[in-house]
DNA sequence: GTCTATAATTCGATAGAC
DNA sequence: GTCTATCGAATTATAGAC
């Protein structure tokens, strides 16, 4: 006890490469000879962890999938922690709603998390950690702060500190449907159509973001 | 690899007590002079599966809570899939709705999964076992088709087809907000009292209930 | 029924050769 | 930059004494 997880941060002894890192070079962003094996074992570790959730996906099958030494890994990233937090960047690609008719917004955030639930395993895979890791609770707190609140604050007609319980409201809906569909694969819910689920969705998320305080 | 999740079923070695149990004595409950280390164990299991899930709930570590050795464990319990087995039983409490005016389902039933998740901490458990754990995920299956699924099919005014999805939506909705308010702790969802989520969510699965199909 | 002792694995992490 | 070898710790599970 008291161990459980290591909160996520900078990795110790890791990125030992070639320069000193001084004020010198011209462009800061100066590729490494290592950059395939690196991105090799975070791929790899992106499907680990969603697979098996963070404690069941070890070093040593991330490293077996990548085709390198498990201690190459732990090279690149340090520990265990580090190599969680490198892989497991969230992009939920929710791009600029302003220019969505205010009466469809609903129905256009349903059917992009469904696309992206279903075209990105790290989303489900995100969920799997961050139910039993802290640091990949912290990891989609996160994700919510600064990529869906700002979005969706943008786009939600009401005052500014009520925007924070609506788009909460929002997530609770589309992310139960989500866990029922992808993670638990409940089967009625896995038997919806794409369309049947934005039909049903789409007007709760509506009045979320839109009525008034009941 | 291959290995992963063991499906629980019968324990091999359990149960190894007294009588043959034959077909002879008066009651089939017969009382173990073990029902209170079996009772402590079970109790433990069930808030280190909740605590830590299901990887890192260990059995050395239940024992300790139960204050007794971990052999205990194995001997009662045949191995770790059959002690999360017999310490997983989920009960929902729902209780028969057909009394409950047609108009009011939605804020009862919110009402009563707000209550349940906040006095049954093992129901954050379960969920939090299910996520990573096939066998954890078949039981949220089967309190889905066993507990929720009959006591709205008898208050549901759809045809018989259709309730099924029906309940799958409520679920979506309900456990979605189970899991950012009481798993994630994602704060504007821990922010909202009681009566705020019975406010916004009621409606919602009083429409997926009721409302005929969109 | 309860506990001690330990077998058999497996994991994360380190040291160092090339 | 990559890999071999291995340490130390932790785990599940078993065998057997009392």
């Amino acid at each position: 006890m008291a161990d459980s997880v290591p909160s996520v941060s900078s990795v110790p002894g890791a990125e030992p490469d070639t320069a000193p890192a001084a004020a010198s070079d011209t462009a800061s962003d100066r590729p490494r000879r290592s950059d395939a094996t690196r991105a090799a074992i975070l791929a790899a570790a992106r499907d680990r962890f969603a697979a098996d959730g963070y404690e069941r996906a070890t070093i040593r099958a991330i490293a077996r999938d990548a085709g390198i030494d498990p201690s190459m890994v732990m090279r690149y990233y340090g520990n265990k922690a580090g190599l969680f937090a490198a892989a497991s960047e969230i992009d939920l690609r929710l791009t600029d709603l302003t220019s969505v008719p205010r009466d469809q917004l609903g129905a256009r955030l349903v059917r992009h998390f469904l696309d992206r639930w279903e075209h990105d395993e790290a989303l489900t895979g995100m969920v799997r950690v961050a139910v039993t890791n802290e640091a990949g609770a912290e990891r989609l707190r996160g994700v919510f702060a600064e990529q869906i609140l700002p979005v969706l604050a943008a786009v939600c007609p009401v005052p500014a500190q009520e925007v924070t319980a609506r788009v909460a409201l929002v997530g609770s809906q589309l992310v139960g449907m989500g866990m029922l569909r992808y993670v638990l694969c409940l089967p009625p819910a896995v038997d919806f159509t794409n369309e049947e689920i934005v039909n049903w969705l789409a007007p709760t998320v509506q009045r979320y973001l839109t009525a008034e305080h009941p």
